[in-house]
DNA sequence: TTGTACGCGTTATCAT
DNA sequence: ATGATAACGCGTACAA
């Protein structure tokens, strides 16, 4: 008759690898934690036992009893945009060869869902976290705040950061790609944007602002849907434009995708890129460089962004946390065929 | 003198929750997962004094006391791929509202890398896994058989699943790519491929056993690369591909981004679509709908086995098996103006 | 180099 | 409806 035993996991512990290889529990923790420390006849003898048991540890019983975990969270609106793909990339790089492990949160786009991952991720005492943009809700703020560990915000640049920073301003970079077409002598410049978020809202502010200073702007031009962006959404929203403003002669848009719809669109509508239209998109993705014609865009630092974040975070965690808290990876406009109209600067 | 007392967390328990309102922390315990198993009077005193001392269960220990969690693991290749990045909207529809949470893991298409991940994964103890494809390493097997937790392979198709697998045949999709082509008329037939995992060869074969019933079969039309996948690897591809048959008359690709890359390089060429030359893509992305000229492809349903893949992990952690473990979730051609020349059947 | 004792924060079990 | 007590599996501190 056994004692009052509760319910056990049923795989193998640390002690029955330890029973097995006739050692104490803690040297088995040792053997796998610090190999160095365990005398190579008892390592090995261990390391059998592990096999052949097929113990896998605890990661609970681990965080649990260390009271750290080698978890970083992060937190973004969405894991299948392009845009947070190559962000991941650069995650993945930055943490290759570290200890640390992340955890990915989507929060879809909804603040609600934010908050309720961010509880979820600190009931995992995350080593560090990414947080997305700079536009936290009260609650999250006083939740991130109160926790304490290193937290990046990534993608947007403001001064004064939770913690740490590393994005650019969507502002300066949209009116810089609409500054180009402008440049180019384009006069009806549409703006069109999906998706809707923070990030989107301040492009077109930024896209506004370089309109009114050559008294170009109006609002007709400005065509948006919330629907989640995708390539097929070009046709749509150039269709809506044209309605809207019969001599439109130019679009920036909000994302690379919308910009390869409205080109495809346009083919369809045999408008002559860039000499009826121009085109400027937004990220320069891979395929700007190859589309036929080659769209102009304003490249953003993705990859870096994620990269450089992971590795600030890293940083704080162990104690080397960087003299800059900000940093501003900026934009580069890359300007192609869509926009190379002749006989302009 | 305090006694031996090791490093504490720092962040407010349960037990500092329930002197905070004086309760016994089992009290407080039961108030979070189980409400009504409270007097309504306690359960308001005791969530004011979770709000003011801002508390956050900690996982670890829930996960150490109960011996579960509510994890689902999901190993994929890549999280930046589009193809995935569908699986993976399926797989957060499907968990929405229910108490699991995923957590994914990258393997980058290392089978080293994938034994890793699943042995941080199983030291979650997670609820169920979800793993792609079905030639997992016969050390990755033994670790799942061994764990014991409800496992779906996804994205392949076999007949013996290690538990249950939602995917379909790579090789008849990509045969029935090729056949579509040869039913038109084309006779030179290349095949582009980038990547080249297991999924890809698995296509490739299947190109090469359309091309043979035909007697059409000539290896130097296939044309792969390593590298990963981006659309403007079509233009290399195609390169390549035009060195070494001059006379090649249309391409099956591995997958849209090749197709889309080989379409614009094609444009540049000069070279007409679909009279010159055929194009057909792989999973029937977005895009190729609108692109222009439209993209015949093979239609896959990454996000049906996302969501169907979690949604029969879920039910078998229930309690709830499905009767089938099986699901071929299929494909279907779809042409367009990529392969619509006139005058064939 | 190896072992002993104990606590990490929570929940299961049993009692009231 | 509420509480006391003892685990869960591991790592820390200290001792040998």
């Amino acid at each position: 008759m056994k004692k009052k035993s509760r319910k056990r996991s049923g795989k193998p512990t640390l002690v029955d690898v330890a029973e097995a290889a006739n050692v104490s529990a803690i040297t088995v923790s040792r053997a796998l934690r610090n190999p160095e420390a365990v005398s190579p006849t008892l390592r090995e003898r261990i390391q059998k036992s592990i096999d052949s048991i097929g113990y896998v540890p605890n990661t609970a019983a681990q965080a649990l009893a260390s009271a750290r975990t080698n978890v970083i969270g992060i937190i973004i609106p969405s894991l299948t945009n392009s845009v947070f793909a190559d962000v991941i990339r650069g995650v993945y790089d930055a943490i290759e060869g570290t200890p640390f492990q992340v955890q990915f949160g989507n929060t879809n786009y909804s603040p609600i869902k934010e908050e309720e991952l961010l509880k979820l991720f600190l009931g995992q005492r995350p080593a560090g976290l990414l947080v997305t943009g700079a536009a936290q809700s009260p609650e999250a703020l006083q939740l991130l705040r109160a926790n304490g560990c290193p937290v990046v915000q990534i993608m947007e640049k403001i001064d004064d950061p939770i913690d740490m920073l590393v994005g650019f301003s969507h502002e300066d970079a949209a009116a810089e790609g609409t500054r180009h077409l402008i440049s180019k002598g384009y006069k009806k410049i549409g703006f069109l944007a999906a998706q809707m978020d923070v990030r989107t809202q301040q492009r077109i502010v930024g896209y506004e602002r370089a309109m009114r200073e050559a008294g170009l702007y109006d609002p007709r031009l400005i065509v948006t849907t919330t629907k989640p962006s995708r390539v097929s959404l070009g046709t749509p929203l150039c269709a809506e434009l044209f309605s809207r403003v019969p001599d439109v002669d130019a679009v920036q848009t909000n994302n690379d995708d919308i910009a390869l719809g409205a080109l495809f669109e346009l083919q369809r509508r045999r408008v002559s890129i860039p000499d009826e239209m121009g085109i400027c998109g937004f990220n320069d993705l891979n395929y700007c460089q190859v589309s036929h014609p080659g769209l102009t865009s304003i490249r953003t630092y993705r990859y870096e962004m994620g990269k450089r974040a992971v590795e600030m975070v890293i940083a704080a965690i162990s104690g080397n946390r960087p003299e800059q808290p900000v940093v501003d990876t900026g934009f580069l406009l890359v300007e192609r065929e869509s926009t190379q109209r002749a006989g302009q600067s």
